[in-house]
DNA sequence: TTGTACGCGTTATCAA
DNA sequence: TTGATAACGCGTACAA
């Protein structure tokens, strides 16, 4: 059992009310007293029970954080801008995944809930819309980062996909490609219909009509087959350059062009969505747009700070921006 | 606020015991007052304080994680293994980054004893000795996972750092080489010495005298310049193929070939260590040594949870196993 | 079958 | 300047 004020107490000679006091330098404690109950305090490696704390203050200083899955990187980087804020404003972040699974994501909230904690962050949450209920009954901030789900909900960060996709499209425009395929994600609704917004803005802007079969969508179990196979489509369409929905499927996509003999980017330009760390090290290292995720993290946190400070926040949307490496080229 | 049993025992015109006992299916409460209080603390919205409760039993049934970043995916597929078991034995995991900073790694585990964790699990702990002493302070379990520290220290599970070093050497040679390289890692002295010990075991069963120009250790800030440097520094030894301290730095040594268009596997095998996701999708692919990732930190949560029964624990060290893919080859 | 009283560790109020 | 007491939400020994 680790140490109490009670313990100090006895040890000193006071009530455990002087040490409580004597510990956090109340002004009424004599000097001496409370040099010595520090000192004592010190020697009994006393750690106050933020447990105990917490049932008195009714504030955790604890956050909950929902992700879909560790073994994605993506999500998990948000984690760390999350959990840097918290860590520098003496918050502690529990980590539970969902697994993508509804069910499984009511059940980590109510387990939040039960652990009291000060306010709950979920990343591409499934179930946006079933929070308004579930807030009603458990009344603390929750933040959603790039939600999954239409409506307004709660608060939110989010990328801005369109001005993602446009800045993606216009780099292959200003390449001099005019036949652009995109190659989407059928189980990111949100996203991916944002997406193709983005897609076709730029190609009005550019004066260029829109051609259906250049916008496919293969059903597919990973994201890196997706690409594959969205590849064989849109070469079929003779496209010359394609914006694949993310990172993954662009990387099939590469994969697809390497195993028939199609040079990227001299037959084919590329491009991805997400900039995840993979995309550096693939051959050629792939042209994408880079989502600041550590940043959609720390915005995530610092708007549970706000709430819980009784400050009122505004939604936010990020924008992304183009980072060039090689999968791109001029038009031949 | 949340509703208290209280408030359930107000509404309910009975006392907030009743309401205790009604709500774990106490035998000694009429089958309709328990009836009528669960349908009522439903009603209401009743979620019980894990706060309160821990108070009482002196568990709180959460455990806290370190791991040093949350932007490197190696812990954090550890911390996916022991969030799943933690989430089926109903703990939660906190879960806070050191930066490998040995001042912030002794900050966290502070924050986490205030927070009466019931155990603590280290990933790649630097200060694996200073628990020594912290220990004796705190009086929970902690568990640590590929410590970086020589010594016995507390509970720990770890991969077989020499068994799978021995294991990437003994391809390497069933495929014909004799002048096999390694690029080590300066900055984990623990894991990179006993790889050493591994790759000498396995060039001395084959009666391969040891060439120390062959061990290079290259002093770059990442891994992945470490081993592009250690590429050239190899080839000067004349070395077939190499193999390094783990995916990175091959995939920095992969990108340095690249450059100075030397073709793997044909003119120089090329191995890693841990089997990252990147290791797939890096050209050529690359041959590696597979990490049970997710099995240590099942592992390490398994022994918490056998700790916290009372039970006797052994350290335990897990096999790792190869995973041939395609940048290694016969020797020309 | 139900209720009263106490304690878990801490802080705040009030009194001395 | 210090101490006794109550309270946070819950579980339990004991009493009724």
């Amino acid at each position: 059992m680790p140490i109490t004020i009670k313990d100090i107490a006895k040890a000193a000679g006071v009530s455990h009310t002087t040490v409580s006091r004597a510990l956090k330098g109340h002004a009424a404690i004599s000097p001496q007293t409370t040099a010595r109950i520090q000192a004592l305090a010190e020697e009994m490696g006393y750690t106050p029970s933020a447990v105990a704390q917490s049932l008195l203050s009714q504030r955790t200083q604890t956050i909950g954080m929902i992700i879909t899955t560790t073994a994605d990187p993506f999500p998990v980087n948000i984690v760390g801008g999350v959990e840097e804020v918290a860590q520098a404003a003496g918050y502690s972040v529990f980590l539970s995944s969902s697994h993508n699974n509804p069910r499984q994501e009511m059940a980590v909230v109510e387990t939040f809930h039960r652990r009291r904690v000060d306010a709950i962050i979920v990343s591409s949450s499934r179930l946006g819309s079933v929070y308004r209920s579930e807030l009603d009954q458990i009344q603390i901030p929750i933040v959603l980062v790039n939600n999954q789900e239409e409506g307004e909900y709660l608060h939110s960060v989010a990328v801005d996909d369109v001005q993602g996709a446009r800045l993606a499209v216009e780099h292959l425009l200003q390449l001099g490609h005019r036949r652009i395929g995109y190659v989407g994600a059928v189980n990111r609704p949100k996203s991916n219909r944002r997406r193709i917004v983005g897609y076709q803005a730029a190609l009005e802007a550019a004066g260029i009509p829109i051609d259906p079969s250049l916008v496919v969508a293969p059903v597919e179990e990973t994201d890196v087959d997706q690409g594959k196979k969205g590849v064989d489509y849109l070469l079929d369409a003779n496209a010359t350059a394609i914006f694949c929905y993310n990172d993954l499927t662009a990387i099939g996509a590469l994969m697809e062009c390497r195993r028939r003999n199609i040079a990227v980017p001299q037959q084919l330009s590329v491009m991805g969505f997400d900039d995840i760390e993979i995309a550096t090290y693939v051959t050629p290292p792939l042209t994408t747009i880079h989502q600041p995720r550590s940043r959609l993290g720390k915005l995530a946190m610092q708007m549970v700070l706000d709430l819980l400070d009784g400050k009122s926040v505004q939604d936010k949307v990020l924008n992304c921006n183009l980072v060039t490496r090689q999968s791109t080229a001029d038009l031949a």
